[in-house]
DNA sequence: ACCTGAACACCGTTCAAGT
DNA sequence: ACCTGAACACCGTTCAAGT
């Protein structure tokens, strides 16, 4: 309050951190009202700003959207990166807590989750995203790394680690999408569906396929 | 020719079967040009119609849309049932027949896949269209018929077959959208990841999962 | 009955003008 | 530097008017 910049900040002109309040706001209108809720129009009434304010921050929609990614992947690894690196458990233990913090995820964030797996703001992610895309793939390189610990650990068949983590969060993801999408009419049954899942996923890891 | 009726077709004012054109363009449009390529404006135009024309058939574009979709599930239907059908082949060649039909579906018409297999317009089907969604159900039905007949062969364990065939799909679904979606960086391991994940699922569904 | 053309309310984006 | 407000080019939808 002291000094010209405290004054500075709680002027409304100057809108102080735009960027990230741009960010953080988008993320809660995609996340609780849905991506078509999501217009400049509205995002800018609720921060006081006019609607090219936007345009001093990014160059596009899907620019700020492209960052309202990045803050969601940031958000699960948060999530799962605990769950992976805690060794007191043991693999498979963690194995099924992750499975299930990820199913979670999506249940309860389904548009955002859309949003991080879809494809809508996928194939532009390199040409207009100045971050690397590490993030994207952290959460599977924790997948390849427990299947790695797994292998070692005897408890499933040595094969190609980035094969079977495809093979692996492509059966979550399917899960996943297909729950919050709607095509699977029993929300009521998910449980038996995970377990049941989890169970013939680790049971099909054992062997090697060797033949043909 | 010489008959009213079809000197009436010629007419340029009426349209002839302006219903089955707009969904077969529509259609053509999403196909090959993806969902944002297809306009009211755009449709029209090459139909050499107005835009309101569409709301003499359809009482919006969504509805258009729900009329695409029942296309795209009568095509992919068109191409999943001889396979199931098919008794010359065992129960394994039919199952893997049916993964990759649907995979190379997938691939070759992606937007068309994520209209039929995506959210966007799935939660308003029921209030707005005519059909019963019997035609969703059909190739989960056909996955379900195919794993009773592997049950009765002792292939794989006995099990909710609803389960079974839920948990299947979504690792096949899975696997289509994270390919169409690019976010799986291996298209030319497709046929490896393919085949593993066949294997997985056939070892895995070997055994019945009875402990927890 | 079926279609037209103008109008409406939205959207993202641009840009000269303000401070 | 940062923001404003008006304007632009799109979109789906509506409706009085034509045949």
């Amino acid at each position: 309050m002291n000094t010209p910049e405290s004054i500075k900040k709680t002027s409304s002109y100057h809108h102080g951190n735009l960027k990230e309040s741009l960010l953080t706001t988008a993320l809660e209108m995609v996340d609780k009202e849905g991506i078509d809720a999501l217009t400049l129009r509205e995002l800018t009434m609720r921060l006081g700003t006019s609607r090219s304010a936007v345009y001093r921050h990014f160059p596009s929609k899907e620019a700020l959207i492209l960052g309202v990614i990045e803050k969601g992947y940031e958000r699960l690894d948060l999530l799962l990166t605990p769950i992976f690196q805690d060794k007191h458990s043991s693999v498979a233990e963690r194995f099924d807590r992750m499975g299930r913090e990820y199913l979670d995820f999506a249940i309860h964030h389904p548009t955002l989750y859309r949003l991080l797996f879809g494809d809508k703001y996928h194939r532009e992610r390199e040409e207009l995203c100045d971050y690397k895309d590490e993030n994207q793939a952290t959460g599977l390189y924790a997948l390849i790394g427990l299947l790695l610990e797994a292998q070692e650990q005897g408890i499933i068949a040595q094969a190609n680690p980035m094969v079977q983590a495809a093979m692996v969060w492509a059966s979550i993801h399917g899960l996943a999408s297909l729950l919050i999408d709607g095509h699977l009419l029993m929300r009521e049954n998910m449980e038996e569906i995970y377990v049941y899942s989890q169970s013939v996923l680790l049971n099909g890891l054992k062997r090697i396929p060797k033949d043909e």
